[in-house]
This record gives structure tokens, C-alpha cells and sequence, in this order.
DNA sequence: AGGCGTACCTGAGGGC
DNA sequence: TGCCCTCAGGTACGCC
């Protein structure tokens, strides 16, 4: 499900909605979601006030009174859901929940169960495992080279792979090689600079053209208030096998890369 | 180092 | 209708 994009709409919403609120009762259905060094989740949790929500890569981060941080990862299929008071019926697939003091609650629904809740003492603790942040200004034409150079894994896996630039994931790695016009199967170290510089623009204007809209609700995605996002209406080949290339009349095509689907258009991608 | 298969889970959708 | 198969926005692990 989440990406950057649609992490970046979640922690915007969830920190206009519950930085401030004071957590007063911690409902945790299935434990194996939640992961807390030393004292249980549900101790560890009650009774700390929420100071501040945000991201990094898919990382959703709410950031506690003491220091602490609820680090959440939604995989596939988690969502955070911000519910009012007097909501009764709990949201579907709900897995752990914090409730406010003023009766309303945030619902981590997931109905995979891959998606994991995890209490971290400092961000040190798991903040470099995390690589770098693709719309920061550390992230340049020159780093991305730096990266890529001599790497024989095609373009498309190293895009997938947090450790390296955080946050994109199938959608928007398909996306941004579409825009700079680069074949998924590219083994990275042959991007010549110019190639280079086009991935690095396309992976910034896919993103944030993709947060302004709110991200792409493809299946299930939707935001802290339940709300779908708008890119999957101007997706040029996510899921598009069979298609017309909207730049070149080209045909698009699914092929494998990395044990995912991967779509590009065979004819203006090289 | 990196590719590959598999595992974790459930549900949606297509083919027959 | 219903059964069976494939696929899914992600990552971890073990094996070669």
C-alpha cells in the first residue's frame, strides 16, 4: 500500500489531528504487531502525550513526551485511522488501538498483519538502517551518481531498496522511470550523467506532483481521515499493461524485475 | 554483493 | 454460482 507519498498525506493529517493529545488507554488485539524493548507496549504507551507526528521514508513516526517514538510501518495493507468520539463499531481489521482523553482514538488496522507498531528509545536506534530521504536537499544529482556508480543490480531494484534513497516503492520507482524514460532493467552503474539527472528530477517531480495529490489509492489506501488520493487517476504505466504510451503511442508492458510487477513502455524506455 | 525462492497474510478479480 | 489461480502499494530470511 504506502509509500512516500501516501505516508506524507497519513503524518500531515495525524499531526493536525492528535499532536497534543495525551494517550490514556493502549488495546492491543494482536502482539505480534507491536514490538517494545523491556517493558510492555501497552505500559510503556499509556499515559504519554503525543508531541508531534511525521515520516521518515514509509516510516510513519509519532513522537512522545519522553523522548520515546511509535515508529509504524503500514507494509502493504496497514492503515491510521483517527477516529471521533462516540465512535462505537471498531474500524475493520483493527489490531492495536490508543485512545484519547477526549474519547476520540487512532486505530491501526492491517488486514495482512504485516504492518508493525514498534517503540524506539531514540531515533539513532533504527534511523540508519533508513537511507536517504529523496525530497531533502542532501539527495542531489551528485549523490544519486555516487550511489549508483559501478552497482550492476538493475535501476529499478536499487530504487526499491530503502537502505539506499527511503521511501519509493513499486508505484512510483515504475513512475519515475517512465518520466526520464530509463528501462526498469537498466543495470544502475550504466546511467550515463544525463540519464543520471533525469531519474533524479523524475523521482522529485513524480513525488511531490504524488503529494499533492494526496497519494494513489490503487486498492485500499486511504488517509487519517479515511480519504483516498487522486494520482492513481494520472498514473502513465502502473498497471497499465496492454496501453498506449501517452508520450510515444508506444505499448506498455509487465515484465518481472525483482520478483515485482514492473511496467514500461518498451519503445521510448531504454 | 546480489539474485532467487519463499514466507508472512487476506482478499479481489479473472478464467473457466 | 463457485472453484482455482494469480496478483497485490513490502520486507526478511536462507541459500547459492
Amino acid at each position: 500500500m504506502p509509500e512516500l507519498p501516501e505516508v506524507e498525506t497519513i503524518v500531515r493529517g495525524l499531526d493536525r489531528a492528535i499532536s497534543g493529545r495525551r494517550i490514556v488507554g493502549v488495546t492491543v488485539l494482536r502482539p505480534e504487531i507491536v514490538q517494545s524493548p523491556g517493558r510492555s507496549f501497552a505500559q510503556a504507551v499509556r499515559g504519554r502525550r503525543i508531541t508531534g507526528v511525521s515520516r521518515r521514508g514509509k516510516l510513519a513516526v509519532l513522537t512522545l513526551d519522553n523522548g520515546d517514538g511509535l515508529v509504524v510501518h503500514l507494509r502493504m495493507t496497514g492503515r491510521l485511522i483517527v477516529e471521533p468520539p462516540g465512535t462505537i463499531a471498531p474500524y475493520p481489521y483493527t489490531n492495536v488501538v490508543l485512545a484519547f482523553e477526549d474519547g476520540s482514538r487512532l486505530s491501526f488496522a492491517d488486514v495482512r498483519r504485516f504492518g508493525r507498531m514498534r517503540l524506539v528509545r531514540s531515533e539513532e536506534a533504527w534511523a540508519a538502517e533508513v537511507g536517504l530521504e529523496p525530497l531533502s536537499t542532501d539527495f542531489t544529482p551528485a549523490r544519486l551518481s555516487e550511489m549508483l556508480r559501478v552497482r550492476k543490480t538493475p535501476i529499478k531494484a536499487f530504487l526499491l531498496d530503502q537502505r539506499r534513497i527511503a521511501g519509493i516503492g513499486n508505484i512510483y520507482a515504475c513512475e519515475a522511470l517512465w518520466a526520464a524514460r530509463i528501462r526498469p532493467s537498466r543495470h544502475a552503474g550504466t546511467l550515463s550523467k544525463r540519464d543520471v539527472a533525469r531519474l533524479h528530477a523524475a523521482l522529485q517531480d513524480v513525488l511531490q506532483a504524488a503529494i499533492a495529490m494526496h497519494g494513489s489509492s490503487i486498492d485500499d489506501y486511504v488517509d487519517a481521515d479515511g480519504m483516498r488520493g487522486g494520482f492513481q487517476n494520472v498514473l502513465a504505466v502502473y498497471g497499465r499493461s496492454g496501453e498506449t504510451c501517452q508520450r510515444c503511442g508506444g505499448t506498455i508492458v509487465r515484465t518481472v524485475i525483482a520478483q515485482r510487477g514492473t511496467w514500461w513502455c518498451k519503445k521510448c524506455q531504454r
